[in-house]
DNA sequence: CGGCGTGATGTGACCGGTAACATAGACCAA
DNA sequence: TTGGTCTATGTTACCGGTCACATCACGCCG
């Protein structure tokens, strides 16, 4: 069509390849590959005669015919939602720097919530690109089914991670959500508060099932704990913890304390709270989870349990390209769970028992940070 | 040395090829290939057998043979700093949708600050993969006077993001960062700030230096007007905001307006401010930039400057991908530049003359917000 | 009824590396 | 001197697709 046509359908032409680089050091291309690959058997004249080609016509090698011929990749292949959730962002930044230090390169298929890309897509591309081994982070699975994945779990190292689909073959790197929320429960429990709300994330997500377990599991311990569950529309964001929190305010009996299954949600729902002229903590305690950034500068401080996400990353990644440690083909399935420790700051205090000192109530939480 | 060495160095093995395919459907390789890429000009039978012949041994083609024999990988590269960075993140996640939309796969080499490896080591990583396109988001490059960026730029459709190098064949696209800061300095200007601070990112950043130049530019101006710069040590992040703040503060005179040059350095100086019992805005006035998820909803709701982060890797992605409108390999550099719009919140608020009464003073902020 | 265009399919080369094996000196020991 | 071993290098096939071209059957037209 245009007359420029072939410069855009083959790019990076003219790329010297291997015999050009021979011809020009008047040896063979084998000569030319073991001085690429570092063999020991070549002499340091011709060594040098053909580092020189190199260099004069800008040789690199391609990776394209080398994994050919050599069928190896070097390449990881992680499914993952989006990238710009700070969540997922971390185990993908921990994957890809433990990936890199067992020489292998990530790439990532990552899904965006209203993109027609489904992880059916980006796994065809990943296998067909010949990955070496998967990581699945993909909490939603709509692939729990799916025989392309069941395929590629027994031929490659696949690592699920944060999910609790069955892949035979495939281990699983997750956070101990349920423990999460008995934690969180038991730290509002601890503090006096018997009227405790939760405001979930997404049940179809299987981290906020647990959480909700861990919840009930710790309320049911105390016989005077009243539950209240709200489930928000849509995600874990601030928008849903807002509308959360307005829901909870039009119910009569309001809680003393909310555990909030994300810090977003915590946040939105703490901007719901003041607008209705309460205040965090004193009039409600508030509890998150994540332990983002702004966490810790927001005000008040927020108190919350932090996910590791950059570990389970590293985990993942080094079980999917460590076969002596990590997945191998075809094995049992193992679980491994990391705990999210709890981190007191200042958006829960002890329940305010009426007529109580500020004095009291000082030394009160003094010693809960303690426990 | 084990005895599933073969397996471990060798994965994937027996995985169909398209002669298997061939051979099970009683037709020539050729004609696979025809089904594969559905050409016109089979017969719906043989069709079908050789569909058949794909499922039964679970074919997936080799997209690494395929790239080898057309010279075509249908990959787009992108070197940036880390992706667990929010900002980046966002440019990453539209680059990445842009390209799938152009029939690309974006593979990324995210530049961890400790980590040993540099941009260069991935750059040469993406060439030797054979990327189609290169999209360079690090902001302070070692590779500026790299052969090895400037030949890739001449051979590939190359576009600089958030960055100012120097480099012939490549496009550039950028926020306006400069008229960023004249607009964040003018609105605290507007609202009768006169000794104004800036709390500016580290200075080898381009962005940093040309908001610097912009608040600069906007207080000449004034010719009552006081700057006053602050540079945190390391990062754009909440410590080195905090740390800024706490000089500031040690400061005599202090200033009435802060301009933080991220979110996050504005939120750590906020936390500082309150440590020292300063009120904000009433106290001292705060504009950031970035318009991270939680400014909307800290407390005060943060001013700030919003940066289209995700619009700037859709439009880098779509100058790589479509040679049409975008990178004409060897053709002179253009700039893109994105405008940073100013979101007016709460975490500024007018000057307050001594004596003023709340009324006039409310009357102000509604006049400002209209401006 | 012979030639020709067209659709369906097959054949062999090629992309740019690696792997396995071949070969040619050099050195050394018997 | 001869044969064996080692080192440096070359030769050829192969990885799994695509591409260009060949072939063949069939229908149509003059």
């Amino acid at each position: 069509m245009f007359a420029d046509k072939g410069q855009e359908t083959q790019p990076d032409v003219n790329r010297a390849t291997i015999r050009d680089v021979a011809r020009k050091a008047r040896v063979s291309h084998q000569t030319v590959s073991r001085v690429i690959n570092g063999h020991n058997s070549v002499t340091p004249e011709t060594r040098e005669r053909v580092a020189d080609a190199i260099r004069e016509l800008e040789y690199v090698p391609s990776q394209v015919a080398r994994s050919l011929s050599s069928s190896r990749t070097h390449t990881l292949g992680m499914v993952t939602t989006d990238v710009s959730d700070h969540f997922f962002a971390e185990a993908v930044a921990g994957a890809d720097a433990e990936a890199r230090k067992h020489g292998f390169f990530l790439i990532i298929g990552s899904i965006e919530p209203g993109a027609e890309d489904d992880e059916r897509t980006y796994l065809r591309l990943l296998l067909e690109r010949r990955v070496e081994g998967l990581i699945i982070a993909v909490p939603r699975l709509r692939l729990a089914d799916d025989d392309l994945l069941a395929g590629a779990a027994t031929r490659l190292p696949t690592v699920v991670v944060a999910s609790d689909i069955e892949l035979p073959g495939a281990d699983h790197v997750d956070i101990d959500n349920r423990r999460g929320g008995v934690e969180a429960t038991n730290y509002l429990l601890s503090q006096g508060h018997r009227r405790i709300a939760t405001i979930t994330g997404p049940l179809d997500w299987p981290s906020a099932r647990a959480r909700l377990d861990g919840y009930r599991d710790a309320l049911r311990g105390h016989a005077t704990a009243e539950a209240q569950v709200v489930e928000p529309s849509l995600d874990w964001g601030l928008e849903s913890g807002r509308r959360a929190a307005e829901r909870l305010l039009a119910v009569a009996k309001r809680p003393s304390a909310i555990f909030a299954q994300s810090d977003l949600l915590a946040l939105g729902a703490i901007a719901a709270l003041r607008a209705h002229g309460l205040r965090v903590p004193e009039d409600v305690s508030i509890i998150g989870f994540d332990d983002i950034p702004v966490a810790e500068v927001f005000d008040p401080p927020l108190t919350t349990l932090r996910q590791p996400m950059r570990e389970v990353g590293e985990l993942a990644a080094r079980l999917v390209a460590d076969p002596h440690t990590g997945a191998r083909r075809g094995k049992s399935t193992r679980r491994h769970v990391l705990r999210a420790p709890l981190v007191i700051r200042g958006s829960v205090a002890p329940l305010r028992v009426k007529g109580e000192t500020e004095a009291g109530r000082s030394a009160r939480v003094v010693r809960a940070a303690k426990s």
